[in-house]
Parts: structure tokens; sequence; C-alpha cells
RNA sequence: CGGGGCGUAGCGCAGAUGGCUAGCGCGCCUGCUUUGGGUGCAGGAGGUCCCCGGUUCGAGUCCGGGCGCCCCGACCA
């Protein structure tokens, strides 16, 4: 491609409303442009990125018998009903011209269900895996940092169909694997985190992070073990604390504690310190009441709540109903007296705490000097806190857990039957009874990971792409352009590269030099070939975007030796991970 | 949805206390110049000052309402 046909917008400054490097950086190369808050266009250098990351992930799908397939963006929303997702807040919805309702595709796993429920009825048609790459909608309540978190993205999406669990074991474990080669080859380190499912739903799940400081997510990792969660699903040890002896405790007593209400407010009132009170979080799981006690100065993890309560869904209690389970407005909440049939959960760790302070259940009072096992009864015991940095390790005595940040770009789900037992897609087994086909659905971030990318690989002069995503694998400088030895060099190595199937821009534009280094840079070409003054010597250079100390190749073999260093470079991110 | 910030030329910004033809840098166009890291000189084009309403002789500036965008948090597949 010779740049000066080429559509390719740079800008000196980086607009204002980029803040991440990737972003700005995305902005400034001419790879995305805004049309609204999480809505991009994809410009011709991100466009042929996009296509290098989905072409990788489609080899490395296809080699895991993946089928590829397509499915619409235009989904009704009844079919979303049959699951209870069409009430999600970040769908789109629009209406047809007989007013009835569509939304556009945010995940497509009724979509694949319904198709497969029409089509697939023998465990001989198991197991599938079937996957596309297509844009997605989802009215994200923040869109951020630029296709980093984008309201209308391109993702790749697979669903698996299984006879049973020991198969969708094996399916996911090949996925994993698969992924694993993938963000490999897109030149992405990444971790693999237990994490929380989400609207997605279903049994175990794990997401892929890149680490990156910019990341929007926490993760927690062990230091001595492999263990690495993020910090909503983060688990913690029991520490199996001793109960200390209750009998030099005072008998509760009932305090005033006018509009106190936060720990802060009720440890200023009564001069104490937050582990020294105990919080009433007033919760529902599947709809139900159940209160969860944690200490003052530690945060309450719903999901953890949710599982140990054994439910599939939380939520916090609304103020209405708190106020009439406890007589008093939310704020003063405590354990004892709550009626019998609110289940009282507690974290593990209150099980070393007595003599503690709780809200009275009444309006403007808290309680002091309470004991569980006498004032109230001994609550179910649980791992209920949210982790954070500094916490034990769940997988290794010794192990302390280390926060980190990262940037999520896959996420894989053993989904089990929630989708085929909810939509009625059931299949014949060997032995000629029914049963639901067990899914599996793998999301991967295509244009999250050209985001990532960038953030993962760039300095201060540009972005520095992996060989394999790079939009062009080589920059062809022509220095002068008014020089005719110069030119007739550079068209001659430009034809010759393209002869051996090398993807080069030709930078044979009417600009200066200076401008021509720069935006090199800072599209991040991979090499960068230099005609300019050696070519007195019949000689060209060859600098990497990584390196810049340059290498003479002869005019005459350059074309052969770039090819060669790309086909090296290429070789050095082939995935050692094998499927 | 809560908190904070911003909206003036394609981009980055300046335009106290209301006042003349609304500015600067970059980019763009023309000419010359220059050609190994965003060259120099000269000339030029380009604006519903986010929108609506109000106050005023006069509003980019003040007041009211709205919209858009960014950041932090909540949320998140």
């Amino acid at each position: 491609m010779r740049a000066s046909q080429f559509f390719m917008p740079t800008l000196r400054e980086a607009p204002a409303e980029a803040e991440l490097p990737s972003h700005q950086l995305l902005l400034r190369g001419g790879f995305i442009r805004k049309l609204a808050a999480g809505v991009y266009t994809y410009l011709p250098l991100g466009w042929r990125v996009i296509r290098k990351i989905e072409q990788i992930v489609r080899e490395e799908s296809d080699r895991i018998g993946g089928i590829e397939l397509f499915m619409p963006a235009l989904v009704p929303e009844e079919l979303l009903d049959e699951t209870g997702r069409s009430k999600l807040d970040i769908l789109f919805k629009l209406k047809d011209r007989h007013q009835r309702p569509f939304t556009l595709g945010f995940t497509h796993e009724e979509v694949i269900t319904d198709i497969v429920r029409h089509t697939v009825s023998s465990y001989r048609q198991m197991p599938l895996l079937l996957y596309q790459i297509q844009t997605k909608f989802r009215d994200e309540p923040r869109p951020r940092g630029g296709v980093i978190r984008a309201r209308e993205f391109i993702m790749y999406d697979g669903y698996s169909f299984d006879t049973d669990e020991q198969a969708l074991e094996t399916m996911y474990q090949k996925v994993r694997r698969a992924y694993t080669r993938m963000f490999q080859r897109m030149g992405l380190r990444t971790l693999i985190v237990d994490a929380e499912a989400g609207a997605i739903g279903g049994g175990s799940n794990e997401e892929f992070m890149i680490l990156a400081d910019s990341g929007e997510d926490k993760v927690l990792q062990c230091d001595k073990s492999g263990y690495a969660a993020n910090a909503e699903r983060c688990e913690l040890p029991d520490p199996k604390l001793t109960p200390p002896p209750i009998d030099d405790v005072p008998p509760m007593q009932k305090v005033d504690t006018p509009n106190a209400r936060t720990v802060e407010e009720v440890c200023a009132f009564l001069n104490t310190t937050p582990d020294r009170l105990v919080k009433t979080l007033l919760m529902r799981v599947d709809g139900k009441p159940v209160a969860a006690l944690v200490r003052g100065d530690r945060e309450l993890n719903p999901y953890k709540l949710m599982r140990a309560a054994g439910g599939e869904s939380v939520e916090m209690m609304d103020a209405e109903t708190i106020q009439h389970l406890t007589n008093a407005p939310v704020g003063f909440a405590g354990p004892v007296g709550l009626p019998p049939e609110v289940p009282i959960y507690a974290d593990y760790e209150l099980r070393g705490l007595q003599d503690f302070i709780t809200g009275a259940n009444a309006p403007d009072a808290h309680l002091i000097h309470v004991c569980w096992g006498r004032d109230f009864p001994e609550p179910i015991w649980a791992d209920l806190r949210v982790a954070q940095a500094g916490d034990p390790s769940p997988r290794h005595p010794e192990g302390v857990l280390r926060e980190v940040r990262g940037i999520e770009v896959g996420h894989i789900f053993q989904l089990g039957t929630k989708y085929s037992q909810a939509m009625g897609a059931m299949f014949t087994d060997a032995d000629g009874t029914q049963k639901p086909i067990i899914m599996g659905c793998y999301g991967l971030g295509v244009s999250r990971c050209l985001a990532a990318v960038v953030e993962a690989h760039h300095d201060e002069d540009g972005i520095r792409f992996p060989i394999t995503v790079a939009p062009f694998e080589v920059i062809l400088i022509l220095v002068n352009p008014e020089d005719a030895e110069q030119r007739a060099a550079a068209e001659r190595l430009y034809a010759e590269l393209l002869a051996l199937g090398v993807e080069v821009l030709y930078d044979d534009r009417d600009e200066r030099s200076g401008v021509k280094f720069k935006d090199a840079d800072l599209i991040g070409i991979p090499l960068q070939v230099v005609v300019g003054r050696a070519v007195k010597d019949h000689q060209v250079e060859l600098r990497l975007r990584t390196d810049k100390n340059p290498e003479r190749l002869p005019l005459d073999h350059a074309a052969q030796a770039i090819a060669e260093r790309i086909q090296a470079m290429k070789a050095a991110l082939q995935p050692t991970e094998e499927v």
C-alpha cells in the first residue's frame, strides 16, 4: 500500500477526551474515531488490526473443531423472555413497524440455543462447537477508555454442546488452551483467573486478563500457589478462629446513637474503631430475605452470600422492607431480634469476635456488648467478605494475596443446563432417554484486544505492534521523494517486497522525513526500512520499532532479508501450548 | 444512578469584572524554500462560540432549562 494513496489521518496532539495511552494512541494514529460515547469507527489501520486478530481467533477455533456461523444482531425480545434476560438494563431495545419488540444482540446464548433445540436431537450430533465473530450491543452505564469498554463492539462468541459434564469439561479445557494460544499469538501475556459469571450465569468460569495498571478489574494473586481470582470472586480461607470467652462480657446494652447510620458515624459517636463493629446487611437471595454479618471495616461480597445460601440471584433489600423487618430506617439493622425466618449468615472472621457493637433494629440506637450465641443464635459461618490485598491465600497456608490490575479480554463459562433447561434444548442419549444438552460459552473481546495490545505494547513515541497483529509488517520510508536515485530504489524494493507477499506500507508521501519517521513510530509498524542517503552505497537501512539501531542491507538482497526477518519474528510468537 | 470536570475553527487551547471586525499554536490551501526526526518565509481559507429560553442598548461571557463528552465511583459478560 502506498501511503500517498492510503487513508491514515494521524494527529499531532492527542484529543482531550482520551486519557489511557491506548485510547490516545489509537486516536492519534488514525486507528479509530468516535461517533458517540462508546461507539467507534475502525479506520483502515484499525480495521486491518481487527482483521488480523479475527483471523488468529478463527484459526485457533478451527484447530479445535470449531465451526463458524453468523447470527443476527436483531433479536426478538420474546426469545430473551424465555430465560428472563429481556429485563436486563444494558439491552438496546427497538420496535419494528408492527411495534414488535426487538433487542440488539448483546450475546447470543438464546439465539444459538434456539437453533440447536430445533436441529440437535441425538447424542450422535455432539460434541459441537459453534462460533461467530460479530458486533455486539450493550448499553453500558459507563463506556470507558475508547474501545476498551464500548457500547458497540466486536466479539468472538463460541458455544459448545455436549452430552454430559465430563464431555463439557473436556471441551472447556480445549477452548481454554485455544484461548491461551490466541493471546500468545497476539503478543498478549494473559493471566487466567477465577471469575463471577454475572448475567451469563452457569457454573465455573474463568477470565483471561492482561495485566495493566489502567485495567478496570482488580485481580488477587496468591504469592505462593498459582491461585488467581477476580477480586469479586476471590475466596478466603476459614481462619478457624477460636471464639473468645464471654464470661466477663457485660450484658448487652442499648445506647442512643441519633442519626449515626454509617460505620464511621457510629464509631465517632461511640468513640470506637470499625473492627469492633459488626455490620448487618439485609439482602434478598432468590427473593427471600437473608441477613449477612461482616466486620465494620469489611465489605460484603454479595455473590459469596448467594452461594452460601444456595441461591442463584442476590440483591440488596429495598428500604421499605428493611423498615418493616427492623422497625427502623436503613442504618440501624442488627442480628438481635430479627424475625426467625430470616437466616443469619456471618463471615468466618466473626467467630473470633465477641463483645461487639451492632444496630439495634430500632431508630437511632445501637447495641453494645453484643455476643453471638448469647444475644442471638449462632449464625451460619461462611466466607462472605470481599477479599483484598494482604489477605491470606485460600490455596496455600503461608500464601498472601497481592493485588494487580487487569483488562479482561476473554471469559469462558461452563454453563451446564441453564439455557438448555430454560429453553427446552433436549437430546436423546444412547440409552434412549431425553436429557438437556450440556452447554458452555466462550467470549473474547476482539475490539478490546486492539486496545489491550496497544496498552501492552507502546512507548513515548507510539505503538509497538507485535508483528502478528500489526496493520503492516513493514513500513518502507522514502526519505527524499525528490531524489531520483532514492525514489528508484524505494520503488524497486516496494515491488520486490510485494512480490514476496510482505505486507508493506510504502511511505511515498511528499512529506519531510521527520514527519514520516514520527508517523512510522506512532502507528507502530514493527519493521522500518529507510531508503535514504545510504542508497549511494546501494544500501538501505532496516530497523526495529523496538530497537532503533539501524542495520544496513545491500539493496540487491534487502527484500529477501526482510522477508526472512519477518518469518523469524512471527516464529517467536508461535504459541507453546499444544491442543 | 451518585460525585467531579469540560463543551469556542479539523486538533490542542486563550478569551477577569458583559462592549468594537472572536484570538493563538498545530493542521489545511497557494507560492517560494527545505529534504535523515513534525523545515523556514510570505499570503490565504475556515466559526450556528453545544442547543433553547431569559436579563440587557449590547451575551462566548450573566441567569434558567436541556443536550453532549470525559474522569472517579456504583454496575459490568
